[in-house]
DNA sequence: CAGAATCAAAGTGTATACACTGCGTGATTC
DNA sequence: GAATCACGCAGTGTATACACTTTGATTCTG
């Protein structure tokens, strides 16, 4: 199997330190660990793929994924491509209709709501408990993160930086060493980057950027209260730059477009 | 049937048969009504087995779950059961090892520790707010599931009481009317059931209805600081009342003291 | 006799084949 | 001529077949 470890992810400018998202396809036993993951490695890149694309605004809402297309795009079977489909559904990204096939989901408006509703929160809360616990070295490197941030919004990567920017949280996160509310902040902000680009979020990297500043300054001066209100506001702001209206699969409003 | 009689090989540990989950005490009703997913509803049968014979104590941590045998109790080919092994170990009550093969989870004390701790934040939140939009007709429902609990309770039917007592969580967090939040609680909660049984959990089920009674009393109050004060009491009286020690059945982890 | 290499059995990982369902197209009937 | 039914295509759902990895036992060697 030349199957590259290192994964084609197109990250040709900088590189920091940070892990790609908090999802490690194994927890690696003991030892035997050595830049080998032969096993699901191929369902793996293809759900990775899958997801960058989505994120990466290369895969629309509603985009029906075929079986069939995608195994020959990955040199691959359909057993496999099922298997990235099944579980990127049940990550909530792809939505399967019995008997027709996958499709890129489309959350609703109140799906999008209830998202924001319990990243605010779990943020508030690990804001709460990190600024208790966090160290030098940890704003360190959250320093270390604003600076890949701020190269990344300079460019016009637009995937790289909107991952860059929902990686802040899980770098929160995981200073706490909650893996567990890792893994769940996680998967909330891929979620969140799918709602964002289908509400057409208004909100600038710019802005999230400044936001993020704003918050580790806190963290530096411990300053409890003032980093959880702009946690807060900084998500408050991030939904309320989304167009959170009746979309497209209003069908009644679509196929009538005269005002009643 | 001439291959291996299943009692042949190697048995170091106690290790039900996993005959013990042929009978699925719920085949199949719900969710047929609406017609929303009446595919892969094989899948979905060995997934609810399996998980209700884990939480219902028939299946214990560390047992292997070979995929043929599965197959051969549920007439269905691997398939399926991969598809079911595969969403089980979404949802961290199964591991998957390359090419060895599923094996029922063993959550360490510090995996405990965490979906405690995310549960604490959550549940603290949602009672927090569902108290303040808590309907009286809600608080009758809670009552009734109350009464049910007490009925649970008493009988002896391990399992079912303990998937109520957990569903009164779930109860609460579907009142918020937050899908995305009750999912996710629902998760934590299955794993919780989980710790419970693995780390024998000396907390009662009366102590635990005593104190769900207190807290709707709170709710039917609104009174928020004591529900959110009972909510966190509850929790941790939970945790505390686990022996959060290495498990002898863990793995190496006992044979390799040095972490990491 | 102990230890290491080898081989066979079992089981997982992936691919392929087959069956069935939904959907579009075209022919038949009223 | 329009509606309905029949048929075929495309694609998913499931089963089976095959290859490779792991593992336990046997055998060969020091």
């Amino acid at each position: 199997m030349p199957s590259a470890p290192t994964e084609g992810r197109a990250s040709p400018k900088v590189i920091p330190p940070i892990n790609a998202l908090a999802r490690s396809p194994r927890p690696a036993r003991a030892g035997m660990a050595k830049g080998r993951e032969p096993a699901s490695g191929s369902t793996q890149r293809i759900v990775e793929s899958i997801t960058a694309a989505v994120i990466g605004r290369r895969l629309m809402p509603g985009t029906k994924l075929s079986e069939q297309k995608i195994a020959d795009i990955f040199k691959v079977s359909r057993t496999l491509v099922r298997q990235a489909l099944n579980q990127l559904s049940r990550d909530r990204l792809v939505v399967l209709e019995p008997a027709r096939g996958a499709f890129v989901a489309s959350p609703s408006v109140d799906e999008a709501r209830q998202v924001f509703e319990v990243r605010q929160i779990l943020e508030a809360a690990l804001t709460r408990r990190l600024c208790a616990v966090i160290t030098d070295a940890q704003v360190a490197e959250l320093h270390r993160h604003l600076q890949a941030e701020r190269a990344a919004v300079s460019s016009a990567d637009v995937p790289g930086r909107t991952r860059l920017l929902a990686d802040f949280h899980v770098v929160l996160a995981q200073m706490l060493g909650n893996d567990v509310l890792a893994q769940l902040l996680g998967d909330l902000l891929t979620r969140s980057s799918l709602i964002a680009l289908m509400y057409q979020s208004s909100h600038s990297a710019e802005a999230s950027l400044a936001e993020h500043v704003a918050m580790v300054d806190a963290f530096e001066r411990r300053d409890v209260k003032a980093a959880v209100r702009l946690t807060l506001e900084h998500l408050a702001h991030v939904e309320r730059n989304l167009h959170l209206r009746a979309h497209d699969t209003d069908l009644a409003h679509v196929l009538n477009p005269q005002p009643k």
